[in-house]
DNA sequence: ACTCTTTCTTGATCTAAGTCAATTTTTTGT
DNA sequence: ACAAAAAATTGACTTAGATCAAGAAAGAGT
């Protein structure tokens, strides 16, 4: 658990190839170490906070909401990881929010401080717009994704992901598999069924949240 | 048609607003007006283009494929807009590619020309930021509603943009219904079947491509 | 150890949308 | 105006995944 608005902003992967002279400008405009408990909002849509919202310890959810008041979750925000939507550049109006999925504490910059800053450092400019670019790139995956690959090939592809990380082929799922099910955006019972057919075929096998790849 | 790439490039939504110096600027480094014939490709998959292309005249498709070989359409790109995407920032692979719809002829900004003139004006740097954040939340909005919404709730609502669009109940299709179809993420068959129920419905008259909102 | 709550599983059924195939309508080229 | 090509419609069938409902298993609090 970091302590000091320097440490969380300087642990940001997007931040953290910049020079110290950067991040300390961005320290001094950054509103320190906020909490937040479980279960409540950062932001909630038509918030006009408009701030870049940096990650320190918990998970924050990002979400949207359609007219009949259905949820989509866009993206879980881990620690370290900075919120870069939420209309920090752009006015128009945005429907979705941000709700802290374990107890979290976040920093934030606001956006007038941010775009001023912008102003002074061109560097800094060039940087945010590689970090658009990719956020951009891996949004366009997702959807690729969703919209060409079957539930199953999401499922496989996830497994795979986390072996790859983990450098193993067996490993325990760290989340429940209710929450993998809304990642995957199908329901927990689509999931059990998946897993399923996956331990028939022989593909892999299952002890409760233990998974070995075969 | 145009004839300059200062026309061009003018002509631009998301230059437009700039100050005349600047455009200038971008017209001094662009590559002028390259043509192509419908169903031909201006890039490829991993080609290492990297620049940024702006639609004079014509339809581009910005596509995507899959592991199979299907095709994914990410967006159209019709007369005066920009392809802001094909990693003009990152490095990232892409996967996609851009063929002409119909005969068309573009501009071209060469990545790293574009980066230097970045360099050197915070100010185009932050109004790149405004047109990047302007298509994130755009690729969200579509993400969401591919996922919460229906086909048909998608097809009436592309019915009601038109409509308001052109400030009138009744209009024709500017498309074929293949390529709505397509637009909507769904196949022609059920496009069909959908405009069946729309008009036993009676939500709508279609005589052909004409349309008419009740 | 024993509730109470939440997660997970399983079965039965439903539905939106895709696929395949055949036909009709519309558009295009000459 | 006519032939050929492309687009649109229709029907029969399949399928992935959702929904509803009911149990089983696991976890948490006392």
């Amino acid at each position: 658990m970091s302590h000091s608005a320097f440490a969380c902003i300087k642990a940001a992967p997007i931040f953290s190839q910049l020079p110290d002279m950067l991040i300390e400008a961005l320290v001094k405009i950054s509103i320190h170490q906020k909490q937040y408990a479980a279960g409540s909002y950062i932001y909630e849509p038509d918030d006009d906070l408009s701030a870049l919202i940096i990650v320190d310890t918990g998970k924050i959810d990002v979400l949207n909401v359609n007219e009949n008041g259905k949820e989509l979750l866009l993206y879980t925000l881990h620690s370290h990881q900075v919120d870069v939507e939420s209309s920090l550049f752009t006015d128009a109006l945005h429907h979705h929010f941000a709700r802290a999925k374990t107890d979290s504490s976040v920093c934030m910059i606001r956006r007038t401080d941010f775009q001023n800053l912008l102003q002074e450092n061109p560097k800094l400019s060039l940087h945010m717009l590689n970090v658009y670019g990719e956020r951009l790139t891996e949004l366009e995956q997702r959807q690729i994704s969703l919209s060409l690959q079957s539930a199953d090939e999401r499922l496989l592809k996830y497994l795979h992901e986390i072996a790859a990380i983990q450098m193993n082929n067996t490993f325990e799922l760290a989340i429940t598999k209710k929450e993998l099910a809304v990642s995957l955006h199908i329901t927990p019972e689509t999931l059990s069924r998946l897993f399923k057919k996956l331990v028939t075929n022989g593909t892999i096998i299952l002890d409760k949240r233990k998974i070995i790849l075969l």
